[in-house]
DNA sequence: ATGAAAGCGCTAACAT
DNA sequence: ATGTTAGCGCTTTCAT
């Protein structure tokens, strides 16, 4: 065929049929070569929810990768709801994908394992690891833990946490700060606040640390748009941050890095898990490897400028 | 078959073949029904950035109005790159979608024309509108129109725009302004400083308006990225907004909605812009509509916390 | 080197 | 109501 290989056809040949498939607009039908070939080399992404900044950084990260091992790329979203997620997941599967991503899933597990049955599957940032599919998370036990690290540096003892709800990787999150608490010998001082990880749910868990007599000297928030709403509430409370709280978040997302927010936080290497959720595809695609591996990738301490010193020296 | 229509099937049998189904995992192959059918029922959209929060919206709008016409969806990115736009479309093309719509493409017009000549296409947010495809775009002109009239309604006359560069919509923002300080008879008030669509961009455009001798009292930034950039400056000089400078965005993305930002801004309903392209999509398709239409949507003003009236009564 | 034929998994048309 | 057959646009195999 001239269209690939090219071999043993005559320039003038060669040009005559570019030529003709130029006017004709003709273009190769994926799904006959697919028929045929019983592959597609199509990845095919499944993304929660296309709102949160952090999955742009994954899928490019993912683009990026296959790409380079000569797959292409295609997205649905779930829209946050296990029903549309999972016709998401079927339309791929139906199309015959050659591999599956599965990013912040709600998606039932048998679902899941399901899917799995048919392609091989990569679940992208899901506590639950059902151990029959790959998976990439991080580390949210380090994270929390550095966070808390961070803090404690400054000189902070008071240090409060608020939580996520059952947002990805919260309760992780929240075992990490409990744990990270008890490493520096301040258990004592252990202070968690209801949240979610939106801004409305940072808000109302720093809305009930203000009501305490003794407020912390600093708030660790499950991530970053939880922190900006507990920055809110702290601003309107007449209190200024860094010096009289400290705030750190998690996710390092697009508006954490806003120089009008300069958020202290965790980094969440979105893109290079995205990179290594193509590699666990390729390698079961491509070098038949069978056993399930699961990927933590470690994330990083961004300073900014909502972290300081407590106002006052801790005192011993 | 008995996985769909179903009619005349004795439950008995029915049944035996709904659990041989659900035991063999067995699927649909949708390539094969699709080179039979010679159609898809599947939208192809190339989104051009998928970190613009903007595109979230889009991207929602198009995939509830596609469930509704009885479509799936199916994404790919650009990256701001037009080459990778070109594959992306290309990708798509293969896979036989029935129509495809582009976000804010930068490809080439060629590009896009030649895409139209096989597969109905419809146009997101681009100015330059190549007649034979359909397009969807807000109506910039009317947007800044609006964002002036608000300034001006709070007695502010001298208004100073902070423009785009290249971006979507940039430039005929810009003309929107000008046409509207013209109306309002504020033409020896015009006052463009140079930007782009990015924070940076509206950053460095404020620093050259603080050079200024005499401050604009308001000022209109062409997005919302570019205004929070503005803000930082303007904050940085000891400048209090909305007290001291007025400011308005365009396009009433996630951030300015932020209450800790809180912009007033122009809102791009990016989600009807979505349900409209599979409208214009759909009606060719399944009604075969063949003359272009060109939609325009009708932006409006979101009145937040960044625009009030000026320091001084402005002396008639 | 080039041509011919079979078949991928489905649907549609026709026959029973 | 059920069974049979042809063919969608490709790739692969086998023959020339």
């Amino acid at each position: 065929m001239v269209t690939r290989g090219e071999v043993g056809v005559s320039d003038e040949k060669r040009d005559a049929i570019l030529k003709a498939i130029d006017e004709l607009d003709y273009r190769p039908n994926a799904m006959a070569r697919g028929l045929v070939q019983r592959q597609t080399r199509i990845l095919g992404i499944m993304v929660s929810d296309l709102q949160n900044p952090f999955f742009a950084a994954v899928v490019s990260g993912i683009q990026e990768r296959a790409e380079e091992r000569g797959f292409r790329v295609l997205i649905t979203t779930g829209d946050r709801t296990p029903s549309v997620e999972e016709s998401a997941i079927e339309n791929l599967l139906e199309l015959r994908v050659d591999g599956l991503i599965l990013a912040s899933p709600r998606a039932d597990d048998d679902v899941i394992a399901r899917a799995g049955r048919s392609v091989p599957v990569v679940v992208l940032n899901r506590d639950t690891s059902d151990d029959t599919s790959d998976s990439v998370t991080n580390d949210n036990l380090a994270g929390a833990h550095l966070a808390v690290e961070h803090l404690v540096s400054f000189g902070h003892r008071r240090i409060a946490f608020i939580e996520g709800g059952a947002g990805a990787g919260a309760r992780i999150r929240h075992q990490g700060y409990l744990s990270a608490m008890h490493d520096f010998g301040l258990a004592d001082e252990i202070l968690t606040a209801e949240g979610r990880h939106t801004e409305e749910g940072g808000y109302r868990g720093a809305m009930d640390l203000l009501k305490l007599r003794d407020l912390p000297t600093a708030v660790f928030a499950s991530n970053d748009l939880c922190a900006i709403g507990a920055m809110n509430a702290f601003e309107e409370a007449g209190l200024s941050i860094p010096e009289d709280v400290s705030l750190i978040g998690y996710d390092n997302n697009r508006m954490a890095a806003l120089r009008h927010i300069s958020l202290t936080t965790i980094d969440q290497p979105g893109d290079d898990m995205g990179r290594s959720a193509v590699d666990r595809l390729t390698e079961r695609i491509d070098e038949d490897r069978t056993e399930p591996r699961h990927d933590v990738v470690a994330p990083s301490l961004v300073v900014r400028s909502t972290t300081g010193p407590p106002r006052f020296e801790a005192k011993s």
